[in-house]
DNA sequence: TTCAAAAACTGATAAAACTCATATTTTCCG
DNA sequence: CGGAAAATATGAGTTTTATCAGTTTTTGAA
């Protein structure tokens, strides 16, 4: 029942993930190399404090790449989608795991061994001039969330998080924008308690500007989102 | 009565620097086309919002890299001391400075033409291994100001901005540490008010684990400064 | 469909940190 | 050295957000 994974060379992201400068012949040393893997709902695709033995391509789903505090607390870092690199910033480091990766949906992830990552980092230069990119605004990302949460409220903080959402996992055309999502898991994007984002959510659905069903949420007016999340920019 | 900036050949920090990869041609290269600044305190080195049009070598001195939020509180994302790198990353994503580098003492600068640095990250894979690095390092090093913001109270974050002054600018041998700091730059690096710097900075004080002299810090016992900082890791 | 577990929601209270006001000390310029 | 400006320090009161306790709704499996 399950789609199985198809060839590099013929995989949907082979024009916009990190491989897309990548040779004919490079492609298809990658797909003899690579391993796919499925991973349900909750499930852990890589752990916090492990060694990195690789890099991981989500190839469908959802993934949050979160780390926890000794209290139980989570702080999400990052949401991965379709098409996106997971796990190279250790790799490159070569240091252990510092946040784990956590499927938010039914997923399908290619795992590609280090060995065959390196040697084609090292062999072609636009690869890893790609590579070097995608460090450097994952870097200005991480000093953006940085910045907004040491000096926006939370309310901002909320608004913004929903258009992270919106921006990362809209499809093409599906207006308007809805997305299953625990409130757990938004507070730990937001850096926040739980009662304290559905107090939130609730005063955006008097406001007209989302609605929920369950744990569901629709955002109806992302302009206002937009006004609210700026407030002091 | 200022010391002149050596040959590139002869830095101090040739070969600890993100240059220290380099073939003698190159840093003679180097050497021809950066330019050699001073600062004085206060003094900006490169602004926000700025395109960026090379990078800098810190050659002495402190530099704190912040941005300014709409409402005037500040917020820095890293220090800077000599041997460092400034700007690189603006550079190679190819967008406007997102932050301010800002002289904390007197300090000395090298600055390197983009079209300079660029060459040497192409010709020179050694050199464009060590930014990638360079790069991972920082991100891991956000990520882990992010954590610390998000999860703990400002108690501990002071504790931990005190050791990473510390780590960062102690001189060999020089024991206890002290740094001349003023209590806003350091509620702009711990993410929080002054007034609650000073009161906790107070508290220190109380405990014996600093002194203060007007602005000057002095880390009298910085094993309860870690104590403190990792309270809930 | 039903029921139990999980998640969403609401309210009350407490804690942490911010702001504002003001006193005191330090800095540094003339 | 003197004095004004700046920075540090402290106190009181307020705001924001967290925590805890409880209710309602949703979800998913029997």
């Amino acid at each position: 029942m399950k789609p199985q994974a198809p060839h590099c060379q013929s995989c949907q992201f082979k024009d916009s993930s990190l491989f897309k400068q990548c040779h004919i012949h490079e492609l298809e040393e990658l797909n003899e190399s690579k391993c796919f893997n499925s991973y349900k709902k909750g499930q852990v695709i890589f752990h916090e404090g492990n060694r990195p033995l690789g890099i991981f391509c989500v190839y469908s789903g959802k993934v949050k790449v979160s780390r926890m505090g000794s209290d139980g607390k989570e702080q999400i870092i990052r949401l991965a989608k379709k098409g996106d690199t997971l796990g190279y910033r250790s790799l490159i480091d070569n240091t252990k795991y510092t946040a784990s990766a956590i499927a938010l949906d039914e997923t399908e992830v290619c795992f590609i061994p280090a060995a065959e990552f390196n040697k084609l980092v090292d062999e072609n230069v636009k690869v890893s001039t790609d590579l070097m990119k995608m460090l450097a605004r994952a870097l200005g990302d991480t000093q953006d969330k940085l910045i907004h949460l040491a000096m926006k409220p939370v309310r901002e903080r909320l608004a913004e998080a929903l258009l992270l959402l919106k921006s990362t996992y809209q499809e093409e055309g599906k207006t308007p924008f809805s997305i299953s999502i625990s409130r757990e898991d938004l507070s730990s994007i937001v850096g926040t308690a739980k009662e304290t984002v559905i107090r939130f959510l609730s005063e955006f659905k008097e406001d007209g500007i989302i609605t929920t069903h369950g744990s569901e949420i629709t955002i109806l007016n992302p302009e206002k989102l937009v006004k609210i999340s700026s407030m002091y920019d």
